[in-house]
RNA sequence: GCUGGCGUAGCUCAAUCGGUAGAGCAGCUGAUUUGUAAUCAGCAGGUUGCGGGUUCGAGUCCCAUCGCCAGCUCCA
């Protein structure tokens, strides 16, 4: 049997282990593997290697598919001690995931951190004897039978939702079996740096009419070293939690007199306009016109809509003059409104109509988290009516918009295409022509998505534009969505060459999403040091002494005329203690002023990102000041 | 909504077994007029989320409720 291995082909026994390949060869690379790939498919390292030619990779923990092992095997631990600690607990799944990995257990009492405590202690215990961990395979009948003996009913669900035909494999370590395609590590010892995060419910499966299980969560890495620097990043990354910056800045904060409705202050209602008149000025400039529609409307319309029959557990209603209504969740029936105004031509289209619409969605209280899922905000709506010709040139518009907005602020963004789910409405051909000029836009501007089938909205496919928090979570913002559902309710038409009447192509879009979800993202993705042209403040000049105050007012009302925002403090303190104070606000200018600048006329310019700049005059510092401004993203 | 954790001064936090609610920062007053990340002193600040209960006595224990946090579900 010949194994090749880093370039070179080797003759070894059969039942060869990859382990046994490395060992002879690099002992280094022999304590650091924890998976292998043979032939391009993923084994454990001590998996005995079949008769043939192969070609062996080593997985470490650089590779996604090493760590995941890694942390797999970490989470058979987690369940082995749980078992020792609690005999009759039942085990759910146990998989890696991005940072770590759980496992889900249905035990009679929830967790407690001080049971996570004991858990630690108990997988710190099997680690040490460093049992080795052992594959197998059973029949489906004999997989069945093994768990309803170890009284496994999820594992004996999961099997039965196999495959007829599928090898069945499981994992042994000492006293603990568990069902599982793996691979895993050659044995418990390899497990060293881990940690318990956190306890916390999960239904099984994933769905709310399951029971409620008990979830552990964990990480794991090779070295202690790693294990605190990652432990430290989430730490810092808690410093730019944008509810933490909203309130250290005075910029915006959640009350509890108003659960899910952000209250914004002066600070945070600037950057906030600023954002908008950025939206108003790059919607104009690609063929926007904008509108605004009521935010309370009659339910005869909802109901035309059809959100009263398939949103009303999400909409505030109201009474007046004895009939009903409803606070807008979507604006986009009142767009629809606008449209029906009057006729259209087929040479008015595209017609694309935006609108910065306050909504208003009874959401679920756990599902509230700051600015990022409140119950209103404002999208920054648009709705595009055209000919079915014109879909694929308008997205590739939306995307271009889009991709434009996001890299002005720095974002790095995935997309995600979701297709027709199964409870839908409209034609098959309708859902084709569709997800292809969504699909067909994005290959032909050659950008990367994933697809998300039967994932879209029971009216049309979707592009979703989705972006990372400070922890690494991501967050939907821009989506772009084919409505085949309210052209039709709402018997909308333009007349076409022909003379005849034809029902135009509508699709919803947002760019930023809702203004205070991606206030709340920038906030965190600047970690409140907002580039100048966002910086609420954007200068801040202190005095020395107060000698120097009427100079400072002076300098103040020039930089102010030239359009900047900027405040003075001419408190009693030291310059050190103004600057530090500046410093925590994130002001990108700080301007000294003493006895020497109010007797020259120039300022000792502090920029936030490059200190101590020295003395300036004035007009340079403006020229400075308003060239970076004009180049946006910093 | 569900599971768990947590609500003490504007903010960050302390208060041992149930025994007089306390500190730093911020605020106010005074002194200090200072050269690039915290000057000193004093004063004031509270129905311990709200409502019940147990107890001689509750921030602490119990019940209920509201809110917050993490995760699940859902979603811009």
């Amino acid at each position: 049997m010949n194994i090749t291995f880093l370039g070179e082909t080797g003759s070894y026994p059969e039942g060869t282990t990859a382990l046994d390949v490395i060992g002879a060869r690099d002992p280094g690379l022999r304590k650091s593997a924890l998976a292998a790939k043979l032939d391009g498919e993923l084994v454990s390292l001590s998996a005995p290697i079949g008769p043939g030619d192969h070609e062996l990779e080593i997985l470490t923990f650089a590779e996604d598919e090493g760590r995941k092992t890694l942390r797999h095997s970490a989470s058979h631990v987690l369940a082995q001690a749980v078992l020792h600690l609690i005999p009759d607990a039942k085990l759910a799944i146990g998989p890696a995931i991005e940072n770590g990995f759980y496992y889900d257990f249905d035990v009679d009492e929830p967790f407690t951190p001080e049971f996570l405590t004991r858990v630690e202690k108990e997988m710190k215990k099997i680690i040490k004897k460093n049992d080795r961990i052992e594959r197998f395979t059973l029949s489906r009948d004999e997989a069945i039978a093994f768990c309803e003996q170890a009284g496994q009913p999820y594992k004996v669900e999961l099997i039965r939702d196999l495959p007829e035909d599928s090898v069945i494999s499981f994992y042994r370590q000492g006293d603990f079996t568990d069902l599982c395609a793996g691979p895993h590590l050659p044995s418990t010892g390899k497990v060293k740096a881990f940690k318990l995060t956190s306890a916390a419910g999960a239904y099984w499966r994933g769905d709310e009419h399951n029971k409620m299980l008990q979830r552990i969560y964990g990480t794991a890495f090779t070295e202690k070293e790693e294990l605190d620097a990652y432990l430290t990043r989430l730490e810092e990354a808690k410093k730019r939690d944008h509810r933490r910056l909203g309130r250290e800045l005075d910029l915006y904060a959640m009350m509890d007199e108003g659960p899910g409705f952000p209250f914004f202050f002066p600070k945070g209602m600037i950057l906030r306009n600023l954002l908008e008149d950025y939206w108003r000025k790059i919607h104009t400039e690609n063929g926007y016109e904008e509108i605004k529609t009521p935010i309370i409307l009659s339910r005869a319309l909802w109901e035309r809509s059809g959100h009263w029959d398939h949103y009303k557990d999400n909409m505030y209603t109201t009474k007046i003059d004895e009939q009903d209504f409803a606070i807008k969740p979507m604006n986009c029936p009142g767009g629809i409104l606008v449209y029906k105004r009057r006729l259209w031509s087929y040479r008015d289209l595209p017609c694309r109509s935006g609108e910065l619409g306050l909504v208003h969605r009874h959401e679920l209280s756990g599902a509230l988290h700051g600015l990022m899922r409140v119950r209103c905000f404002t999208q920054d709506d648009a709705h595009i009516f055209m000919t079915p010709e014109q879909i694929k040139d308008e997205i590739k518009g939306v995307y271009r918009l889009i991709d434009e907005v996001y890299s002005v602020f720095g974002f790095k963004y995935h997309i995600e295409l979701s297709t027709r789910p199964e409870n839908s409405i409209g034609t098959e051909e309708m859902w084709t022509l569709a997800t292809e000029g969504l699909q067909g836009a994005l290959d032909e501007l050659n950008v990367p998505y994933v697809v998300n089938e039967g994932d879209g909205a029971f009216y049309g496919p979707k592009i979703d534009f989705h972006l990372e928090d400070s922890i690494g979570r991501t967050w939907q913002c821009g989506t772009i969505q084919l409505d085949m559902n309210l052209p039709e309710r709402f018997d909308l038409t333009y007349t076409g060459a022909d003379g005849e009447k034809h029902r135009p192509v509508m699709i919803h879009r947002v760019v930023f999403g809702s203004i205070e979800r991606f206030i709340g993202i920038l906030t965190e993705h600047f970690a409140g040091a907002f580039p100048l042209w966002l910086s609420p403040v954007q200068a801040r000049i202190m005095t020395i002494t107060n000698r120097a105050d009427e100079a400072a007012e002076q300098v103040c009302l020039e930089l102010k005329a030239a359009g900047l925002r900027v405040e003075t403090d001419t408190r009693n303190e030291k310059i050190g203690f103004k600057i530090r104070e500046a410093n925590v606000q994130k002001i990108p200018y700080m301007l000294v002023l003493g006895d020497k600048e109010a007797e020259s006329g120039c300022v000792a310019v502090r920029s936030r990102r490059e200190g101590d700049l020295g003395t300036m005059s004035l007009e340079d510092l403006l020229e400075k000041m308003l060239k970076e401004e004009r180049e946006k993203a910093r």
